[in-house]
DNA sequence: ACCTGAACACCGTTCAAGT
DNA sequence: ACCTGAACACCGTTCAAGT
């Protein structure tokens, strides 16, 4: 008898998000999440069935907390309020879990073919894509969204990993690029440039 | 006597890279280099102080021939073909070196005190700065080229690890993106979408 | 049902010893 | 000068054995 859990699924996949924003991937070893969480390596097996399995986990927790706080920006009345608010929601996750943030465009090729990953990862883009087809229209919200994401995506990704080395205000970079392609997407509908 | 050489410094990066580009970075182990270059392990470490050191030498290479290719692509007479052009280019040089390119972007924090990668990194941005600031003044270049930049690499990122989820086409989706930004930042001036 | 120690194959890296 | 075998600490993972 006894052999009663001394964690679980939530618990593990929190330590491992901790011990990788603490000190990166290469701190989120198996045998590491095992002592964080007070259990020898092999236990953690019985729940995740590999590394990889535990990290596609993370990433999906990472998600679903990506999407909610920006899905909490939306503001009721206006498009380009709601797209800039969401954008600046979307910056400061990213700045917050630079580690987790991460992890969802690079590592997850793998969960290509994962029910939960995907449903996860449209679910985030579906406020988005409401949006922009009331301001664009249905045929070119897609095209809108696309562009929109791969500027964010491009700016955190060289934010984070200290890319950008001219100097000048990073904030107002961002300000900048994301008035531009906002404007442009929105045409005259939306609000001018400061 | 004997102890000649079995292979270059040259010789091990373009194996690195050939492993790097065949089967991932996991395929990228100092042993596997070893392996395909002749010799063993050890031996690597007279060239490459870390593994970590092998990779950054592999990213110079690569940021030098992205750097080539991308500046080929310029015209001689129009700011907006230039760019059309050299983003088209940085979009197939991605595509055709897609574990390689993103070296680049996700392992590098190690090289910011490396005095020639930094190097390389700049020039790589000179052409496109260059040409931004003809066609929207110096103060507004550096903002441009972020955002083109950021469009760009999240872009790539995005398709690179299959993360364009919803259908369409994704080269409509890369020109109407890129046509969008290149039409707001070069104004009136540059050409009209079509 | 859950946990464990022991073991396996594989890493990156160091170093004394060879030619 | 360059290469090597042996060794170290660490990793992901498996599995038979414990309670």
């Amino acid at each position: 008898m006894s052999a009663r859990p001394k964690t679980s699924d939530a618990g593990i996949r929190a330590v491992a998000r901790k011990l990788l924003e603490e000190g990166g991937i290469d701190n989120l070893s198996m045998l590491a999440v095992a002592d964080a969480v007070g259990v020898r390596a092999p236990s953690l097996y019985k729940r995740f069935s590999s590394k990889s399995d535990l990290l596609l986990a993370v990433t999906g927790d990472t998600l679903l907390e990506l999407q909610a706080s920006v899905e909490k920006a939306v503001h009721p009345r206006s498009a380009y309020r709601s797209l800039e608010r969401m954008a600046a929601a979307y910056r400061a996750f990213a700045k917050k879990n630079p580690r987790a943030y991460q992890l969802i465009f690079e590592d997850i090729p793998l969960s290509l073919d994962d029910r939960s990953d995907r449903d996860v990862r449209l679910a985030a883009a579906a406020a988005l894509l409401r949006i922009l087809s009331e301001a664009m229209g249905e045929e070119k919200a897609l095209l809108g969204a696309r562009t929109l994401v791969s500027f964010l995506h491009g700016f955190l990704s060289m934010e984070l990993n200290e890319l950008f080395r001219f100097g000048g205000d990073i904030n107002e970079a961002f300000r900048f690029g994301l008035s531009t392609i906002l404007n442009a997407l929105l045409g005259s509908g939306g609000r001018t440039r400061r």
